[in-house]
DNA sequence: TCAATAGTGTCTCTAAGACACTATCAG
DNA sequence: CTGATAGTGTCTTAGAGACACTATTGA
């Protein structure tokens, strides 16, 4: 670096160029009871005071290392859990879609076994689980209606070529657990043996013991816990295609 | 809206919060004399003035009605030509990807068929368009290697199970220019029946006439346009894997 | 005729779809 | 035994891989 661009340096302010506002909200996915549900937050502030949001927020500029680091910080913060999984889906940006102003989004999805989450009383708003096939009817803040169909869009694309779902289920989990997850994700019944088949050839799962049944009622099932390779695996060909 | 947030958007003024450098920067890609190219700008301005890097910059917030129409912006300032696909890839933030400070940037994929760039005047600074294979040895600016590698590296994917190379292609175009782009973005021979009856299945295609062989040897090859459904498809098997 | 490039016929192989079947538990 | 749930055997089907073949041009 020359000491021209040095000179430029010590004199740069960021303040001085007109900037949109840059925010990072995420679209965490659960199981429970078969249903899906996304996690909300009701807005303690303005603009859309009360309203349900999804949990997001400003870059902390001292703290954060990059933005996934902004994603995770506000995910423990909400749930008190690590994602095991948190990945990138868009980025939005227009004038229109935050009241302030230019606004600027990137859009997180995670996905979490179920946690309670009522009692986690880390500020005066509430968390709640919300059922994803209800939040339409719910006037949501800003565009995070949109953003939450984005996030189950993708989810569902995933879903068709990859295993991703077994992050939702808690370990360990049976075969006919994790086929009604991906049958709830992609909204569609799915061949028994073609999945048992798909599933077992990919070499994701170790087997961990058996299962007892709930109700005392039928075959106990095989227990299996995912491997970790199982984030970079993609199938060759989509499922229910 | 009641009358406590109107006067909290009233009051509201985005530079009292401290808040990340947002920018948006694009990989155009286009194929030329079988070879892979992107297109380079020398930068004008500090910081690393005079360095090779991605064309892009800041929003207008003014004039721009999207992030999408950011990169459409400049995509148009620097080749003069609408892009046929531009698509997002991902977004990177962190402290130490410009000298400046904190800063985000949301990147592009961008694919159009070649056209010469040097007479594009359009400033003061240098366009280029220069080999894929060889920027790694050419010190660029900020972290831009890398966001190039991403885009190659997603650019490849999507060879993989959809038919967007055809985007880097002038129209019309015969089965045989099509497969050298698609083996040049595999980086990998395809076997030619397998290739053209995936393609032609596909129904992406509308025969328009036959070309002439440029050095007069051999059969004369059919001619073809890709349909507009063609940004919509994605093949249900990936291709060479 | 030959060289060169375009385009096809057809067999194999892999993985999904369909669906009937067997297995193991509680009562 | 029955009912319920777990898990398998196996035939069919779609589409990719391999590779030898035929077709059409200019010289």
């Amino acid at each position: 670096m020359n000491s021209d661009e040095k000179h430029y340096l010590a004199h740069y302010n960021s303040k001085d160029y007109p900037a949109p506002i840059y925010t990072v909200d995420t679209v965490i996915f659960t199981l429970h009871e078969s249903e899906l549900l996304v996690l909300l937050v009701e807005r303690g502030n303005h603009p859309h005071k009360g309203k349900w949001a999804l949990p997001g927020g400003f870059v902390n500029l001292e703290q954060d290392l990059d933005i996934n680091e902004t994603a995770l910080r506000m995910l423990m913060a909400k749930t008190g859990v690590e994602a095991p999984l948190l990945e990138q889906v868009a980025t939005i940006g227009n004038p229109t879609r935050d009241p302030r102003g230019w606004s600027v989004s990137t859009l997180y999805l995670a996905l979490i076994p179920y946690t309670p989450v009522q009692q986690m009383l880390d500020s005066v708003t509430d968390v709640v689980w919300h059922p994803l096939n209800a939040v339409e009817k719910l006037d949501l803040a800003f565009d995070h209606l949109k953003l939450i169909e984005m996030a189950t869009q993708r989810l569902q694309s995933k879903t068709a070529y990859t295993a991703l779902p077994m992050h939702v289920l808690k370990k360990p989990f049976t075969l006919t657990q994790l086929q009604q997850a991906f049958e709830l994700l992609l909204n569609k019944k799915l061949e028994k043996k073609s999945f048992r088949r798909r599933i077992l050839n990919a070499n994701l799962l170790t087997e961990v013991g058996e299962s007892v049944q709930e109700n005392g009622k039928g075959r106990p099932a095989a227990l299996y816990e995912p491997s970790p390779k199982l984030d970079q695996y993609a199938f060759i060909r989509v499922f229910g295609g």
